[in-house]
DNA sequence: GGGCAGGTTGACA
DNA sequence: TGTCAACCTGCC
């Protein structure tokens, strides 16, 4: 995990990110594959996103990873390292995770070595998944992008940074309606009024256990427990949150054959079968269900 | 044109 | 506790 510059010039210098454990497959899942709405891919392969409100660059290379920020000097290699959950917790999590004894995770698992669970800031995992509710991924990144291009602020090379609910609350809900975000604009305009008159308490939820942070996060408006989970781990870092969409309810009840147990027994069997990293197991089962892998 | 989709909510049995 | 329709929009 040595940074070295891979090559000098005017834009800032690639440089090399090894024992990243990503593969092709894996990084376009982490990045694009429905947790984070931030990642676009080039013509050349070459992802483009945004990390702690800098562009950022990367792309597979050989044995490492190639990577550039536009800010080199508000962006670190440590940054890049946290955000993609590069570290030997990761692997710690991967061994925890009951694959030795479940066939189906470990087929997962070995169709998608590498994947993560990103470490996205609190506040713009939210506003994305109060967007999420039976929109595609398309769709939600579409009208994410063009909150951030009239409200957020400018990042340079032509994109734009999430808003902030502060700003997001001077905003009336009609506007958000022209952006094609329908009924959940109410709720967008909800949180982000609740959210503005009661600084800090977003980031609250990061001390709170996981059962106390998603009874407090399903009080906000548009908030059920699907959206409460995506947010806590995606958003929050609590990795044992399972949400469960239409994609894992597939996969529990005809892989696990719960067939005869309701949501919440559902729940309630995942997060005691796969225990303290359920979400980690959830993002392999995600991919790998929708690409068909499993 | 009607049905449906990666979800939540409120009404009602 | 469980089922069901409505809510916006886009796509088939």
């Amino acid at each position: 995990m040595v940074p070295q510059a891979v090559e000098r010039g005017g834009s800032p210098p690639w440089n090399s990110l090894v024992d990243h454990g990503f593969t092709e497959l894996s990084l376009a899942e982490t990045l694009a594959g429905g947790q984070s709405f931030v990642w676009e891919q080039d013509a050349e392969g070459i992802w483009h996103g945004v990390i702690k409100q800098v562009v950022v660059s990367l792309r597979l290379d050989g044995n490492g990873m190639a990577w550039r920020a536009a800010d080199s000097d508000g962006f670190t290699t440590q940054d890049l390292i946290d955000y993609l959950w590069i570290d030997h917790t990761y692997q710690e999590a991967v061994n925890t995770l009951p694959w030795r004894s479940d066939s189906t995770l470990a087929k997962c698992m070995n169709a998608l070595p590498g994947l993560r669970i990103l470490r996205q800031p609190l506040d713009e995992t939210l506003f994305y998944f109060l967007l999420s509710p039976v929109k595609s991924i398309p769709q939600i990144k579409e009208t994410g992008t063009k909150v951030a291009e009239i409200y957020g602020p400018s990042l340079g090379n032509g994109r734009y940074g999430f808003p902030g609910w502060s700003r997001l609350a001077e905003v009336s809900e009609e506007k958000f309606r022209d952006l094609k975000m329908g009924y959940r604009a109410k709720n967008i305009s909800a949180c982000a009024r609740f959210l503005k008159s009661h600084p800090g308490w977003l980031d609250g939820l990061q001390t709170l256990s996981y059962q106390e942070a998603r009874a407090e996060i399903m009080g906000l408006p548009g908030v059920g427990g699907k959206i409460a989970d995506c947010v806590l781990l995606f958003g929050a870092g609590k990795l044992e949150s399972f949400p469960i969409d239409t994609w894992i309810d597939k996969v529990l009840t005809h892989r696990y054959h719960l067939e005869d147990w309701n949501q919440k027994q559902k729940l309630a069997f995942a997060r005691i079968h796969f225990a303290d990293f359920a979400g980690l197991a959830q993002q392999f089962f995600f991919s790998a269900e929708r690409l068909k892998l499993l």
